[in-house]
DNA sequence: CTGTTAGCGCGTTCAA
DNA sequence: TTGAACGCGCTAACAG
């Protein structure tokens, strides 16, 4: 490591003291016009850069915020990252993105990393493996602001922000019950998860409200791929009581579906309907669209933010409960152009 | 900011020093059993984290690696970072990945967060933006270790991982005069970034050997959208020189061609032959299916990781110009199943 | 085995 | 307006 230039060096070649040669850095009116130029001038010249450990651990809060997803490479993670990215940078924020793989034991360890380092906030989105909520409790000990998104620790008292997953699914099964659908699957993730309980309810609700029942009804997978998409639609399919639609949590296990939906020659929509959550981005070119549920990664975003924003400014942590609700929408393929 | 406890909170309560509680959390062996117990317990039970600034302040090397890249979400890189951020979890390293939004202002601030806040090394693709390279010197001064991958800066010393842009390109390109196509359109990004400089490169050298020349040959692009792709190649459709044939840069540019394409009823490839850099996932399921050009990301975040652990490990910067180059392939669409 | 001391780089006293 | 001294939390060197 090589030695980096300091105050103290910089003092000592123009002859005064360090903390004259500090005062002049951070534009101090107590010090000469004059001294604050030499000293300007020698640290640019020089490159010096602030030593921010030592600034930090004077006490000075951290300009850094930790965002905790389980997969940083699904479009609904790596759009939301994107734009938090963003709204911080304005702001004079860093993001820092960490990746849980879906793990309890990631997630824990990166929460103690955060804690370690400093961070002046965290926003995050639990794996699906988290069912404890013990390691966000450290977080507030040490008085670090959380904000929950999407996916969120029902015990921990910190703002949430959520989507409609209930209604939405609701809605989306009703569409196509409507559409004469009967034998309706859905494909969804561990009802450990709020997001999945929800949006398994809404379509349950729809089921009732229809009278409808299924006996293949909830498929659980615990990995969003599109090979298990594939292997586990080719068996539902080939089950005695064979689905005529299916709602899917995921854009990967949709395309798994359409991929041996394919293969087999099954006409959608006429013998299988489809709705899937995620922008499916090429299916506003793919024959025929299929009908996706659009999340607002961007709305999503912004609040989460500007909840954390908030509680970092008022060095606060919130107790009363702070809930926020943003809407997804369902977008039918053929009305997208 | 709430005050944390630390070690001398720790010592005081048990009535050792503080430098005891320090050799007991860190299992010195010069400490009894009887002390390093208690030390730990009390340590556990007040759920004491360390203070990792005033650790690095004394010298010690930052875990954190450095990522940046333009765009957080276009697939390309949010599956390096994926790989990236899992490949440094397993070797204890923690990655803050950093956007610039193409912009070389943006870039250079990002630098100098990262140089304040000492971080160990530093992974990066260049922005659009960047055509000089002024702001990455300060990371040799100060000995942070530096790795380009995709796009790099030429003129700066440091280890560079390249895709074979200019070998892929050309073959596709040959690809498509084989199969007869004769005006054939590069959609492609700035020239200032080798990538984009090296693909367009590859595209006349195979129609220089097929003696070949297309006027409209060269599109260039500011940014890679969905809409822009849709509008250049209507542009071009409707102009006296229509192609029959298009290489792009970009998976958002090809779907706004292939959008198009659809709304004009072309008949892919008879009518326009199409191959696209980037994983077009759908692209299995598009009828008629595409050819598409796949980048190893995983192979290009491992070799990444790998120089700049070593330059890390041996505090070392690269004086001698290290460059590795992985393969791109292409993928044909029909093939893919 | 444990305590003492010093110092990492910086900012904030208090004094001059 | 500037300087001197101190301390943030931790570890290394040295002393006991």
């Amino acid at each position: 490591m090589k030695k980096r230039i300091t105050i103290k060096d910089i003092a000592k070649e123009l002859n005064v003291h360090h903390s004259t040669v500090s005062r002049a850095l951070r534009n101090d009116p107590r010090v000469t016009q004059k001294t604050r130029e030499m000293v300007l001038a020698y640290a640019r010249e020089h490159e010096f850069q602030i030593n921010m450990n030592a600034v930090m651990l004077r006490g000075k809060a951290n300009n850094a915020i930790a965002l905790i997803v389980p997969n940083i490479n699904h479009n609904f993670f790596s759009d939301i990252i994107s734009q938090l990215t963003n709204l911080a940078y304005k702001k004079g924020y860093v993001i820092s993105v960490f990746q849980t793989n879906e793990k309890y034991q990631q997630e824990k360890e990166i929460i103690n990393t955060i804690v370690q380092h400093n961070f002046a906030g965290v926003i995050v989105s639990i794996a699906k493996d988290t069912v404890k909520s013990d390691h966000f409790s450290v977080l507030r000990k040490f008085g670090i602001p959380l904000v929950f998104f999407d996916r969120v620790c029902e015990d921990i008292i910190a703002p949430k922000v959520r989507v409609n997953n209930f209604e939405i699914t609701q809605q989306s099964t009703e569409c196509l019950l409507e559409r004469g659908f009967k034998r309706i699957a859905h494909f969804t993730g561990t009802q450990d998860i709020n997001v999945f309980r929800d949006r398994d309810r809404g379509y349950r609700a729809a089921l009732d409200k229809y009278n409808m029942e299924y006996r293949n009804s909830q498929i659980i997978t615990d990995d969003f791929s599109m090979d298990l998409g594939k292997d586990i639609f080719t068996k539902l399919w080939d089950s005695p009581d064979r689905p005529d639609a299916i709602i899917s949590s995921s854009v990967h296990l949709t395309l798994g579906i359409l991929l041996q939906a394919k293969a087999y020659g099954i006409d959608i929509p006429k013998d299988l309907g489809i709705i899937s959550f995620g922008t499916l981005l090429s299916s506003i070119i793919i024959q025929p669209s299929i009908t996706s549920i659009e999340q607002p990664e961007n709305e999503i975003a912004e609040i989460a933010f500007e909840l954390l924003e908030n509680m970092i400014i008022r060095d606060n942590q919130e107790d009363e409960l702070i809930e926020r609700e943003v809407k997804a929408k369902m977008l039918n393929g053929d009305s997208a152009r």
